[in-house]
DNA sequence: ACCTAATGTGAACACTGTAAACATACCAAT
DNA sequence: ATTGGTATGTTTACAGTGTTCACATTAGGT
């Protein structure tokens, strides 16, 4: 990755700043992201990234969005995998949100770290906000349409998974809450909620 | 209040520090909060913090205690008004929870950014931390002395109904989530949680 | 082969956190 | 009341970081 010829054009910048954000962000985290790193990384100075991106919140928008993609593909696993019940479907897709973030700490954390990023600003990452929650909801609502779930408009449900799954995530993430097995801590709020939205 | 004397000793510097950084992290959010301009408000050098605290970052501390303690605060007085029952009164706090957090966005948030904080360098920030888990805990843990809550621990409890009311709070306050009545999203998110952690 | 636009460089600027040396005022002990 | 020590505040300066600007180099179509 990262393909650097020694010529004086890099080929594919772009996207080698995004993978080495990406790098960064995962071994120290969002301060440890800084311009003049990146470009040394890549062998490259450190006004060249402002050749793709009008700022650094503009790199970290493409950060966020590359992490919402990712997201969404792995939700969408769950959806083709055919699961016994639709039920089980929506829970392995909470669980399996948890998890990510919490496999991708830092790089969750900024996809949700709107102060810095202001989605409006950038069209593609609420697009691909918007794509994952559609993943999501598209979950949610055939549980409804099968009769599965109470409520009135699926979105109300959405809702509340995905206040349940963020938090869960975010409060493990940021050592709120310890637990020394996500998966199984995941599986039991995913539960708890999907016992509360469903219909018995 | 941030009573100034123009005498060279200001009397009540660090408290002032404070209340000025939570007024701008309000106004402007936390991007608005620098030393200089903390300084400037109350009239004093940009250094003149150093002296109280070691860090900006310890600074932010004191800013996040203090929310933690005002929504303590909060939760504390569903305790003591008498709501109807029980079940009624953990809703109510989960609402109340959700309803700081929207009315103090910038403030929530920085309580819950621990990227920048890290509160095991933070004794007090911990601590008032752990008195507001407690608050909730408590109503939680009557509730399932009561008979009313299934689950081993009311701990499993706890976190099921801070990860909802934290993760609803969080996405409404970036805006992943829109609503024009928060209240009313509140309440409609914490009944779902409480009846699927309730016996029924 | 040439021209233009795209891409990368180097130096400089502004902003911000922070340290160091110095100044002032409060307080306790005499 | 005097005085010395400590807490508190100031000034100046430095270092790190995002960003801009003028310039250099190259890719790619004509």
């Amino acid at each position: 990755m990262t393909s650097k010829n020694d010529s004086y054009h890099h080929g594919n910048l772009r996207d080698s700043l995004i993978d080495v954000a990406i790098e960064i962000l995962q071994a120290e985290g969002k301060s440890g992201i800084k311009m003049r790193e990146i470009g040394k990384r890549i062998g490259v100075s450190q006004s060249a990234a402002y050749r793709h991106f009008s700022d650094k919140s503009a790199l970290l928008a493409a950060v966020a969005t590359r992490g919402f993609d990712k997201l969404t593909d792995e939700l969408r696993t769950v959806r083709n995998s055919q699961y016994s019940s639709l039920v089980e479907q929506v829970e392995q897709m909470g669980v399996i949100y948890i998890i990510f973030a919490v496999e991708h700490a830092a790089q969750y954390r900024l996809m949700y770290g709107t102060e810095a990023i202001r989605s409006d600003e950038y069209p593609e990452l609420a697009q691909a906000t918007r794509n994952m929650a559609r993943e999501y909801f598209r979950m949610v609502k055939r549980c409804q349409e099968a009769g599965l779930m109470k409520g009135q408009s699926p979105i109300e449900l959405l809702n509340v998974m995905w206040s349940a799954t963020h938090g869960a995530a975010m409060l493990v993430i940021d050592g709120f809450i310890k637990t020394d097995d996500v998966e199984q801590f995941a599986r039991n709020v995913v539960n708890y909620v999907d016992t509360g939205i469903r219909k018995l």
